[in-house]
RNA sequence: GGCGCUAUGGUGCAACGGUUAGCACGCGGCCCUUUCAAGGCCGAAAUGCGGGUUCGAUUCCCGCUAGCGCUACCA
């Protein structure tokens, strides 16, 4: 057989935030393209920007990756404990030539507004001139006597020089994209990036930018295909030239379009929640959430929704990565939930339940060996009705739990009758009376006093439940009853009796 | 402003020159029903605009428009 090489890619966050959902889909991607290939997935660090880093954000990113089934291979790799490699590539790109020194002044382009720069451009816009270029700095092209002198003069203002890359003036620099094909830019419109910046007064580390880090780093780590976001599409350009420059092969590059908010611009703090944090805390299933997040931008090119791990696995393809920004959609991420909640198999749930009821302090222990079976049946029963994992510690509390609450709208609206008191009595004594408990004897008792008091089943039926569990909503009334149990139900409807008696004679 | 990318119902995807334009979420209705979900059935809802190419365009080409991205010594 052919040894085709096992590809290698890498998920490289920076820890300025949380993980975003968006970079929560380019990790799922890689990963899956990583396993479906039975390939590497390698996770890097990108935090050379010591100002903008914060590295207790590093522990948050990885949980959530964790908590997405996103394991990966190599790593974590912190670029900022390897920073020796990137300024020895930058010096290799100076020597033959690929780069120069740039005297400027950092504060002339650096900063979001880079202010000297534009000031210049709209002046001469103003003036009717035609907008001269900044992207070739005039460093480019010093002689050694001028070299010297801007030398002298960034030594007396108290910086050293920064290495910018020497763009070829004409000519095209193309590569290749597994989502959106044969690339291809003008040089002219790539600037004179800079690839190591100058050392700050005081300082003498020589730290690089994204781009040289990314590149050296992706060569080293002999990565195969560059899965990230399209917001990097524009920047590939200036990618591929370092590659040349550095004489390596480039990767094959894959870039997936972007996550917006349901307005259509970058998914922002405005949008609610970004992070993937948020969506834990919510309550969401790990599995159903990933399901949501790798149907946004891929399909597996049929209508197939419901995909779980190993179908993932199986099916996902660079292939069905699609062009077009995806926008999250959270009622049908909530759709993802409800069906997980439903289908998975009540053994994979189970740990999620025994959970949330451990947060929520209700967790028993006996129901993880003695009463596993009746733990089991329980989320069976209720899960049909929940949204979200504290769903089972809030609106499910009754089963797991004595102490809850009862629902004011549920008592509003189903312990109004004025015979219920009376009537609620008669049900206590005959439930206290009954000797088999299951749901056909439960049943039977109700509608036999319904019966012989003239009245709907219904009016019982819906005052118990709320007597019971505190809610106007829960599974079917006698499987609930048959749940609880004969001794707790019979103390909850004594319980309730003076509340009833309470409720509708106000 | 410049450069680039994209364009199928409200949303996510399918149809990759020939289909009554399909599926899912959401929405409306019906069924089921002790509540509310789930489930089942039915329905409304789309190829941005204008030119080409072609026997035939959602599909290929061009223009327009719109959205997004990039345009930092941030990643």
């Amino acid at each position: 057989m052919t040894t085709a090489s096992k590809p290698r890619v890498r998920f490289a966050p920076s820890p300025t935030g949380y993980l975003h959902v968006g970079g929560a889909r380019t990790a799922i991607f890689n990963w899956l393209f990583a396993r479906h290939e039975g390939g590497t997935f390698i996770l890097r660090i990108e935090d050379t920007d010591v100002e903008r880093n914060k590295p207790e954000l590093v522990d948050g990113i990885l949980e959530s990756l964790r908590w997405l089934g996103v394991d990966w291979d190599e790593g974590p790799v912190f670029q900022s404990q390897r920073l020796e490699v990137y300024p020895a590539a930058a010096d290799a790109l100076l020597a033959n030539g690929s780069a120069y020194l740039c005297y400027c002044a950092p504060e002339k382009y650096a900063g979001g507004d880079h202010a000297e720069v534009e000031e210049v451009e709209e002046a001469e816009e103003a003036e009717g001139k035609k907008p001269l270029k900044k992207q070739r700095c005039g460093c480019r092209h010093l002689d050694e006597a001028g070299r010297k002198a801007a030398e002298a003069q960034a030594a007396e203002q108290g910086f050293q020089p920064a290495i910018r890359f020497r763009v070829p003036e004409t000519g095209t620099t193309a590569f290749d994209d597994a989502v959106f094909g044969k690339r291809e830019v003008q040089n002219a419109e790539i600037e004179d990036f800079v690839l190591l910046r100058s050392p700050k007064a005081g300082q003498t580390a020589r730290l690089p930018t994204y781009h040289l880090a990314c590149v050296v780093d992706d060569i080293e780590m002999r990565i195969t295909h560059v899965i990230r976001g399209a917001d990097h599409l524009s920047n590939t350009p200036k990618q591929a030239l370092i590659y040349r420059g550095l004489g390596a092969a480039p990767p094959v590059f894959a870039h997936v379009p972007l996550i917006l908010g349901p307005d259509k611009t970058r998914m922002s703090k405005r949008h609610g929640a970004t992070s993937v944090g948020s969506y834990i805390e919510e309550g969401f299933l790990p599995e159903a959430f990933r399901n949501f997040l790798t149907l946004l931008g891929w399909s597996a090119g049929d209508d197939a929704q419901f995909l779980r791990t190993a179908e993932l696995l199986e099916r996902f393809s660079l292939a069905g990565v699609s062009r077009t920004n995806a926008i999250f959609d959270r009622p049908k991420l909530e759709w993802f939930n409800t069906q997980y909640l439903q289908k998975l198999p009540v053994e994979d749930l189970a740990p999620h339940v025994e959970a949330e009821l451990k947060r929520a302090k209700i967790w028993r222990e006996v129901w993880a060996g003695a009463e596993r079976d009746w733990f089991l049946r329980t989320i069976d029963l209720t899960r049909p009705r929940t949204r979200l994992l504290p769903d089972f510690s809030t609106w499910a509390r009754g089963f797991f739990s004595d102490d809850f609450f009862y629902d004011g709208a549920a008592m509003e609206k189903f312990w109004k009758d004025a015979k219920l008191p009376a009537l609620m009595e008669k049900l206590t004594a005959g439930y206290a009376a009954l000797t088999e408990w299951n749901h056909d004897a439960c049943d039977k008792v109700l509608r036999d006093l319904a019966a012989a008091e003239g009245i709907k089943a219904g009016l019982l039926i819906n005052a118990t439940r709320v007597a019971i569990v505190g809610q106007a909503v829960a599974p079917p009334l006698f499987d609930t009853m048959v749940a609880i149990g004969k001794e707790r139900i019979v103390a909850r409807l004594r319980r309730a009796l003076p509340a009833i008696a309470a409720k509708t004679s106000s």
